[in-house]
DNA sequence: TAAGTTCCGTAC
DNA sequence: GACGTACGGAACTTAA
């Protein structure tokens, strides 16, 4: 794993074994076992935990310690522990079990004759501490708190194994009431009822506290007793002084152990995957282990290594109007704005306000409340503003300076998401501030500052300033805009299919001679395979697949087989479309606003949800009808433009392919010319299989071609496909090369970049798994291509979106479709705007061979395009 | 019951 | 397993 700088040790994890395989052992039902009844109930816990560290923070150094005596406690007190003695029979079948999965994981097992694991952590954690190494101790075990320093952190397991919380010295203090050091005198009072200590009778977590607080110490509260309210208490503490001190004494941990032990060695252990998941799958412990692969996945080349310090920032709060936003100190000003709770329905409250937060850098935050967000725009009016998702802001800031979650994604695309705490929390951001919005503010401004360095290093910075932030507005605009959905049409269109699809069903009910669930998988395998005895082609995880390219394959096997077609397709069109989109209709305007999100793909494309616009069909006739449903206003036009061959002109582009370049140049059908090239045939020789056989090599390359996937395709033995590939590559020897060189970039730096110097980092380009391995090696050639002309769409976008404005035309984007632009505008200016996106879009960038589009107007989707 | 997974199909 | 990127519906499975 890459870290932050060699220099800074990460933080080093002490687990308790002992506590953790009896909190797992308590904690889960004895029901989970192995399907032939061996208990792995502990095992289980055990092993989830480890991997909640994997996946949480990442390749951290581990050590498990186990008791192995009681350091001397038992000469103290016959009871202590005494539970614990007689450890029940099926914990004790999983016990041998534990260590080697320890050490699978890289971790050590690390025990000292005659002492309990706490005190061999309390003296690791000495050894830590002056070897300057955070700790992170892992128990259940209640008397580790009063480890907890500088530098000493606990993650307390608390309701179940996995449920945890770490406490930090202020945590310990504001759950218990007292620092660290007063562990062992609380737990004297208190008791601790799961190690058998005593304490004294009737003093639980809230008298113990506050006793301490009253008194200093235990001492402090025994000399007191007179001072201490009611009879019954100061009995207690009378007659159980002594048992209090005992109690004391055996929760005080023992620093000083000999431990004899090679920390660096322990912390720089190998893991054995393959003896992992050889365990995982022995115990059956099957989420685990797909918590496992993903956890290992992520832990090869995280792009954001976590911080190893820590950094608390403490803002004071101002409370005051939104126009005072405007006067706070500093250059930027970082913004936050929650919007009012919706009430139950749909409607907003509307005596609620929004909040905001305001912070500059320096001096105090502002926090309070307005209207509406616009007020808080138009407060910070001529200062550069940094948010956090400034798009879903409500209104987007007149000079967005710089957007945290768009940094986030261009430093790391390929990640799930981007939650602002979660930001922070990586980079060791903490912040102590009254306000929630106003902390909100400061969090954005401090990690505006630190991913602007890295942002910067990385060379995203123009990407960042001239193309995604000025996006943000295009894509909010875009967004509010919306486009006309003509219901009545669509209606129309649905009740036909429904009655279409209800005939097939029953048609097809007939033929089976059962009734069942058409849409369901599992029953159609059944009828088909099972009760037909149709031919079984692919199979999948639960059975046999039953998907379009399989019934297409024995379409002539049985007349239900095309009726199934048919019927799919159409009940696929009426459950995703009919139905959803007239109800995602915006009741106030009549239109369909779906949201684009720009941090969610891996290689920058955009994606489109609630509804997602950018999967409407075209290609089945059917389809098309509900393309044609999607309409302008009366009065305007809508005008389609889109890039022809876009990915494989950039693949020309950047492989410096002349062969190919040329094919565009002279403005010839690229899939014919590539069939003609590898099929060695003249133009006017070649098939429409030949072509379309061409094309889908085409699609291929740009996907990061395999022999299997094609042959797959083409329906073809794959030595065929290889040939296929082979004659290509032939053909195109730049190509070959530059797929060569992706890879090679992945490897070597762990990223690949587009042609604006997007990055993604491709961790699978470097995993033990040959197949996870081949896979790195398609994204690293496909993120490339398919990345690059992302990026040019982008710019295409906020260059037509500037130009029509600039040529006051009222003509405005209202999708954006990966390779197309759809735009909706008066029909008299039609032609005027339909000059200035084409401009705009070839000009986006000097591809060579050029980028070319295509246009069309009409009344609806389906004609103009 | 709710949440997650799998299968499938739509787009580019 | 099986050529990339998405979103989403239905059926089905699992669940600390």
């Amino acid at each position: 794993m890459a870290t932050a700088n060699g220099a800074t040790p990460s933080e080093l994890y002490l687990i308790d074994g002992n506590s953790l395989a009896y909190r797992a052992f308590f904690a889960l039902p004895e029901s989970i076992a192995t399907s032939d009844g061996k208990p792995t109930n502990a095992i289980f816990g055990f092993a989830s935990m480890l991997v909640k560290i994997l996946t949480d923070h990442g390749d951290v150094p581990c050590i498990v310690v186990w008791d192995a005596g009681l350091s001397g406690r038992k000469e103290m007190s016959q009871d202590y522990k005494a539970q614990r003695s007689s450890r029940p029979d099926l914990l004790k079948q999983q016990w041998p079990h534990l260590a080697p999965l320890v050490e699978a994981f890289g971790h050590a097992n690390i025990s000292v004759e005659g002492y309990e694991a706490d005190d061999v952590i309390a003296a690791l954690c000495e050894r830590a501490k002056q070897a300057g190494v955070p700790v992170m101790v892992v128990t259940g075990d209640r008397d580790a708190y009063q480890l907890v320093d500088d530098g000493v952190r606990i993650m307390s397991t608390s309701r179940g194994v996995t449920d945890t919380k770490v406490y930090d010295r202020q945590g310990v203090v504001d759950r218990y009431g007292i620092p660290p050091e007063l562990v062992p005198d609380f737990i004297g009072l208190k008791g601790d009822t799961s190690d058998n200590i005593p304490g004294v009778p009737g003093i639980g977590d809230k008298t113990a506290s506050e006793l301490l607080q009253r008194f200093g110490d235990l001492e402090g509260v025994l000399s007191n007793i007179d001072a201490i309210s009611g009879p019954k208490r100061k009995q207690n503490l009378t007659e159980h002084a002594d048992a209090a001190r005992l109690s004391k004494q055996l929760a005080m941990v023992v620093r000083d152990v000999p431990v004899d032990i090679d920390l660096q060695a322990e912390m720089a252990r190998p893991r054995d995957r393959s003896r992992l998941r050889e365990i995982f799958r022995e115990w059956e412990l099957r989420d685990p282990l797909r918590r496992l692969e993903e956890a290992l996945e992520a832990t090869e080349g995280e792009a954001i290594p976590r911080a190893a310090s820590e950094t608390t920032l403490r803002v004071g709060v101002r409370r005051g109007g939104v126009g005072e936003l405007g006067r706070l100190q500093g250059g930027s000003i970082a913004i936050a704005a929650r919007a009012p709770e919706a009430a139950e329905g749909e409607l907003l409250a509307r005596e609620e306000k929004w909040g905001f937060g305001g912070y500059g850098g320096v001096g105090k935050a502002l926090a309070g409340e307005c209207e509406h967000p616009g007020e808080v725009n138009e407060a910070v009016k001529g200062r550069p503003v940094i948010a956090h998702d400034a798009k879903a802001i409500g209104e987007v800031p007149h000079h967005l300076a710089f957007d945290t979650e768009v940094a986030a994604y261009l430093l790391d695309p390929a990640r799930r998401g981007y939650p602002l705490e979660e930001l922070c929390e990586e980079r060791g951001l903490l912040a102590e501030v009254e306000h929630p919005m106003a902390r909100e503010a400061v969090l954005v401004f401090e990690l505006a500052q630190r991913q602007a360095e890295q942002v910067r290093e990385r060379g995203l910075q123009e990407l960042l300033e001239t193309v995604e932030l000025p996006l943000v507005r295009v894509l909010h605009e875009t967004e509010r805009a919306g486009i006309k959905l003509d219901v009545a049409a669509l209606e129309e269109v649905g009740s036909r299919i429904r009655e279409q699809a209800a005939t097939l069903e029953r048609e097809i009910w007939e033929l089976a001679g059962t009734e069942f669930m058409i849409g369901s998988p599992q029953q159609l395998g059944e009828i088909l395979f099972n009760k037909l005895g149709l031919s079984r082609k692919r199979r999948g995880k639960t059975g046999f697949s039953t998907d379009a390219r399989v019934l297409q394959a024995i379409r002539d096997e049985h007349p239900i087989i095309p009726k199934i077609e048919s019927y799919r397709e159409l009940s696929k069109l009426a459950q995703t479309y009919l139905e959803q989109l007239p109800a995602a209709i915006d009741q106030r305007d009549g239109r369909l606003h779906t949201t684009f999100e720009q941090t969610n793909t891996a290689t920058g494309r955009l994606s489109s949800i609630n509804p997602n616009l950018q999967n409407i069909p075209v290609r089945s006739e059917t389809g098309r009808e509900i393309r044609r449903c999607f309409v302008a206003e009366p009065g305007n036009l809508l005008l389609s433009v889109d890039y022809s061959q876009v990915e494989l002109r950039v693949l020309a582009h950047i492989a410096s392919e002349e062969v190919l370049r040329d094919i565009f140049r002279r403005g010839e059908d690229v899939h014919s010319e590539t069939a003609s090239a590898v099929f060695g045939v003249p133009a006017d020789e070649l098939t429409l299989s030949m072509r379309s056989k061409a094309k889908m090599v085409n699609y291929g390359i740009v996907y990061g071609l395999s022999a299997y996937g094609l042959a797959d395709r083409l329906r073809i033995p794959q030595d065929e496909a290889q040939d296929f590939i082979d004659r290509y590559l032939e053909r195109f020897p730049a190509v070959a090369q530059f797929m060569v060189d992706a890879v090679t970039q992945a490897q070597e730096h762990g990223y690949v970049s587009t042609l604006f110097g997007r990055r993604r980092q491709i961790p699978e380009i470097r995993a033990r798994n040959w197949q996870t391995r081949k896979l790195g090696e398609r994204l690293a050639v496909n993120t490339v291509i398919q990345g690059s002309a992302a990026d040019i769409i982008k710019v295409a976008m906020v260059r037509c979106h500037d130009a029509l404005k600039a040529a006051g035309l009222h003509t405005r984007t209202i999708l954006q479709i990966h390779d197309e632009l759809l735009f909706e505008g008066p029909a008299e200016e039609v032609e005027s705007a339909r000059e200035i996106v084409c401009r705009e879009m070839v000009g986006a960038y000097a591809l060579e061979p050029p980028l070319e589009v295509d246009a069309g107007i009409g009344p609806n989707w389906l004609e103009a395009k």
